[in-house]
DNA sequence: CGCGCGTTTGAATGTTTTCAATCTTCGTGG
DNA sequence: CCACGAAGATTGAAAACATTCAAACGCGCG
């Protein structure tokens, strides 16, 4: 379902005047964020054309692994998940996407990973053919999905550190630090997270069990570093400890 | 030490005519692989005229995690070993690399990871500054840079995969099987491989400490399912079980 | 030939997993 | 509005896999 339709954008037409388009991109909320960050009006109005718009249910599958890889998806709000599967249903998920996140480019012509919501989500999606033909024309794009795709790698090797070195515990207070840090609520002393994703979300994201990653809640709550009102919402008492913990990075 | 002397370039212009400077790049091992891969002979030139070229002996350091990243380099003979330390030592190798392959770029102004070399090496060297004033005037460039990226991040996420979610035995078969593909060896039923790399590196890039990869390869070797000339090297005597407990991907 | 380092092998330990049961939460329907 | 049921989360106990500690082996180099 769009999410913005061709009968709004007339309607602001009217209001700007006779040449101009009402271009959703300008209003957007993660205009900054995102790949539109770094365009000119008129070369954000090139995206905006071959832009649509939709809206996604909680656990709604966004794109599975190996399906045709013909949409490229920019995500506008709620979170993402993005996991790789074992035949015999193990699962990783390498990352969880925030809006600003941009999701199935880079790949060959299916999609290497699968693509979740963990909650109700808004995303733009721009036609894979299209975009690449838009990359051609303005450089801007290109560059700045080179160094989203910079990030991605970085990231990705540190989620490889974790994942090879750390234990279950610094492994949890690593997830729960960079949360934080995502969230922007590091200048408080008690920072309060939410976390979209259930504990086997964080338990495939950690390469944990759900069991491991429960335990190790409950040990941080029984230590006073953490408190866990419900599930979703966590309070660090003593995100100092945390990051102690989380650390050992150069 | 630089592999192409100043004096040999200029004996070899002399030879070929006045108009036109003798491009070791054209005869570059790597040509093709690299990312000199979609360049025209006279950008080949352009890129050619800001690389050096340099050697290095097996455990010499490229550049350490931390670095200014003022140089990005290409291999050309030899193997790479990238990782990355925790304070207290633990280490990640988050990917070896072979000839053709590219590391130091996409990052800040400082190498977000180490380089070693695991092998003697020949590298050619770009100034960083240079090569991003290059790829904003060679599209090619910037094209073959982001498609790189692509598979890199594609390889991190398999690799997140096996850490996460495989056995020590699978880990192992995965890491054999991938090299035995690379190496190209793929076609006969008896694949011997080169593992450049000691059991501390395949322990590092896996996940394990040196003494269950070393139990897992004799156990590999009573089963008969591959062979040890030298530690150095494996002849795959049933590549296709090593295949299925790699396997588990789509 | 002997030393040193990397590798292999063995035994004990420990962290995480597995299996199982209970508790909690939340949505649904009576 | 409350009761019920299902799914997720927590907790406990047992088991397993990989690690740690320790010793022996083997290979290459001086």
């Amino acid at each position: 379902m769009a999410l913005q339709s061709a009968a709004t954008r007339d309607s602001r037409t009217a209001a700007q005047g006779p040449a101009r388009f009402y271009n959703p991109c300008e209003a957007c909320a993660v205009r900054g964020a995102g790949i539109c960050a770094p365009l000119e009006p008129q070369e954000l109005e090139r995206l905006s054309a071959i832009a649509g718009r939709s809206r996604l249910g909680a656990e709604q599958v966004v794109f599975c692994e190996g399906d045709p890889a013909d949409t490229v998806f920019a995500v506008t709000e709620g979170t993402v998940r993005l996991s790789k599967m074992l035949l015999d249903g193990r699962r990783q998920i390498t990352g969880f996407l925030s809006p600003g996140g941009f999701l199935g480019i880079a790949y060959s012509d299916t999609y290497s990973y699968s693509a979740e919501a963990v909650t109700s989500l808004a995303l733009c999606r721009f036609p894979r053919r299209q975009l690449e033909g838009l990359i051609v024309e303005l450089p801007g794009l290109e560059r700045r999905l080179l160094s989203m795709a910079f990030d991605e790698i970085k990231a990705a090797q540190d989620q490889m550190v974790l994942l090879g070195c750390k234990s279950a515990e610094e492994k949890l207070a690593t997830f729960l630090w960079q949360w934080c840090l995502k969230a922007g609520r590091r200048e408080r002393s008690d920072c309060v997270i939410d976390l979209p994703m259930n504990r086997t979300d964080i338990a495939d994201y950690l390469g944990l069990t759900t069991e491991t990653v429960s335990r190790t809640f409950s040990r941080f709550a029984k230590e006073g570093i953490l408190a866990l009102p419900s599930t979703h919402d966590v309070i660090l008492r003593r995100p100092e400890r945390l990051k102690e913990m989380a650390s050992g990075e150069f």
